[in-house]
DNA sequence: TTTTTTATGTAAAACGTTTTACAAGTGCTC
DNA sequence: GAGCACTTGTAAAACGTTTTACATAAAAAA
């Protein structure tokens, strides 16, 4: 049993394999009587089509590749759930490139375009997976790509986010609005421009309220909890302690939280903690995390959409899309005077 | 600037296009001194070769599809992880199948190997995604497919995953060992084998223990941290409560201490709760959460070893792997005399 | 020297579609 | 009845590789 082709279809229904692949594709173009038949072969052939080459001849795969470092983490999930269901509804397929920060992969899997097995990229990463010739990268040199929560700084690529600084600027200000003087920072990669934004953020809304920013707690982290824990444990040892923790994420917020009851501090009694992200274990924990979340699933479909856009010839009607955070207010932040009066 | 292909290379080469691609392809069939120009020529110009023309020719895509219920769920995520990792370093492409369970997205998903779009499938379901012709499924009829973590019944199809009985038994030994005397149940979809197998590990543990089994206790969730959550506010409504729960997942033992926290019981003072999965968040609950690890990534792993060879034409040693699962306590179970002492 | 093997290169077919350019038939208009 | 437009169908080229079968030259064996 050799797989069954358009010849075949074409044999039984007596019609070329022209009129076959216009009764497939192109309805119009054949009589009505003509379709019936052959759509009515191919059922009961069970004729599928073959993929590869069709995309060979059209130069089209059908493919996009999203690049993240890391499907196993709880924000990236949603994000690639919300591609893959727009990627669906469009009639493309999604290869998945796992780089768990790995440039040297960031770049395999952008290759992919080059090797006709994907159309475009959305790239979760803050690097430009493609050397730049001399004198520099070039838009329409590029396959098309979609920056999502990152930002590569590269011109003319759309980038798809929340905006991370007014957000940041949200979380201070919780914190602020609670009667907090002292807040610690643990960062992200100060790599990407995404924490590099929010970090901007903090320090404005630190300066708005016409506070300084004490650069002992400033902490670097890269987003996993094990991070929250290790800034945690370096905060507490110092001699001046601030009053809050603002993570710039939920994971580390988690670990923080985790560390600091470990040590017997109680949040938010003794200090409370915000995160940044808004997963879905952040209602689980105790207490409940206070939280900017991300419109996680959106950003997905929006880079998805934006991308297939770019794919079909449309241009993006803006490089830059912000979408709407919420500051989701929990557990795990408190007003000061209850800190100070536990002290 | 049209993109360039075999054929500019050898005419830069000025060797036949079969020579470059023996040259690549196929290193001791051409001279070395060939080799090095076309490499050379290759290189300087940029030559990708054309996947799909490769694979329309070889009939091979090098891709596999993962099908699966949901990439942003913490168990599945890391499974893809593992495959993702084996996957690459053989060469191969990951497609995603993201399903949320729907048995219509499974099929379209399983349909990528008729169009040559995948060699092979990796089956995180317990149904299978082919109509069967009169007669039922035959192997020999099915494309390469390998089953994780469930169980999808069909004979010669193999499958990776924990030994979901035993563990289901170890994990009833532990609370019977800390003195329990009525666990309720939360399992998981009924359908799949993986949760029947646990419960009839439950049961069996509890006869040998010569205890009945409480069909009250008895609550059927579908895993997700609500479902934890609905059943132990059923729980606790009963005259007669358990002294104990055991969560076939994670998820719902979180959603579960949750909502046992939030109506005043003390976990594990009141009631101990047991888990199932191991996924990273279960150490930063609180009280942190006992539970039963799967070796995810290694799963998700084995399932491509075992698929990639299927592909390659091995036939695997052995249809159903058993990899071994382990019982990590932590502070969500305690003996039954705390219990008691406290009511 | 002649014959046989080995090394290297190539022409051309094949993979299974889509699409272009053309042909033939049909009906309509004037 | 000629001219025209529209409808429907088809032959054949094209997409970019891999691979088979063969050719030639050089080296080895006789």
């Amino acid at each position: 049993m050799s797989k069954v082709g358009i010849k075949d279809i074409a044999a039984e229904t007596g019609v070329s394999i022209a009129t076959v692949s216009h009764a497939l594709r192109n309805p119009g173009r054949v009589s009505d009587e003509t379709r019936r038949k052959v759509l009515a072969a191919a059922k009961k052939a069970g004729y599928t089509p073959n993929r590869l080459a069709a995309s060979l001849r059209t130069a089209r795969s059908g493919n996009i590749v999203v690049i993240i470092p890391d499907v196993a983490d709880s924000l990236n999930g949603k994000i690639i759930t919300g591609i893959e269901n727009v990627a669906r509804s469009r009639g493309y397929s999604v290869l998945l490139g796992n780089t768990q920060g790995s440039e040297k992969r960031e770049r395999e899997f952008a290759a992919m375009t080059l090797s006709s097995q994907a159309d475009g990229i959305i790239l979760m990463s803050h690097r430009m997976p493609f050397s730049a010739p001399a004198g520099g990268l070039v838009i329409d040199k590029l396959p098309p790509i979609v920056n999502g929560c990152e930002n590569t700084g590269v011109d003319g690529i759309p980038c798809v986010s929340v905006d991370d600084r007014q957000a940041a600027i949200d979380a201070t200000n919780h914190l602020l609005g609670l009667g907090h003087r002292e807040i610690a920072v643990i960062t992200g990669d100060m790599e990407s421009a995404s924490s590099r934004n929010r970090l901007q953020g903090f320090r404005e809304a630190m300066q708005a309220a016409g506070l300084p920013v004490n650069e002992h707690w400033l902490t670097y982290g890269n987003y996993l909890p094990g991070d929250g824990e290790i800034a945690a444990r370096k905060l507490m040892v110092q001699k001046d302690r601030p009053t809050s923790i603002f993570c710039f994420s939920d994971e580390m917020a988690i670990g923080c939280m985790h560390a600091l009851q470990e040590q017997g501090f109680k949040v938010p009694g003794d200090m409370s903690v915000m995160g940044f992200d808004g997963i879905p274990f952040a209602r689980y924990v105790t207490p409940s995390l206070t939280t900017i979340a991300q419109p996680t699933e959106e950003i997905g479909a929006n880079c998805a959409r934006i991308l297939f856009d770019l794919i079909e010839g449309k241009s993006p009607e803006t490089l830059q899309t912000f979408l709407p955070h919420e500051l989701v207010v929990r557990e795990s932040t408190s007003p000061i005077e209850q800190n100070r009066a536990r002290k």
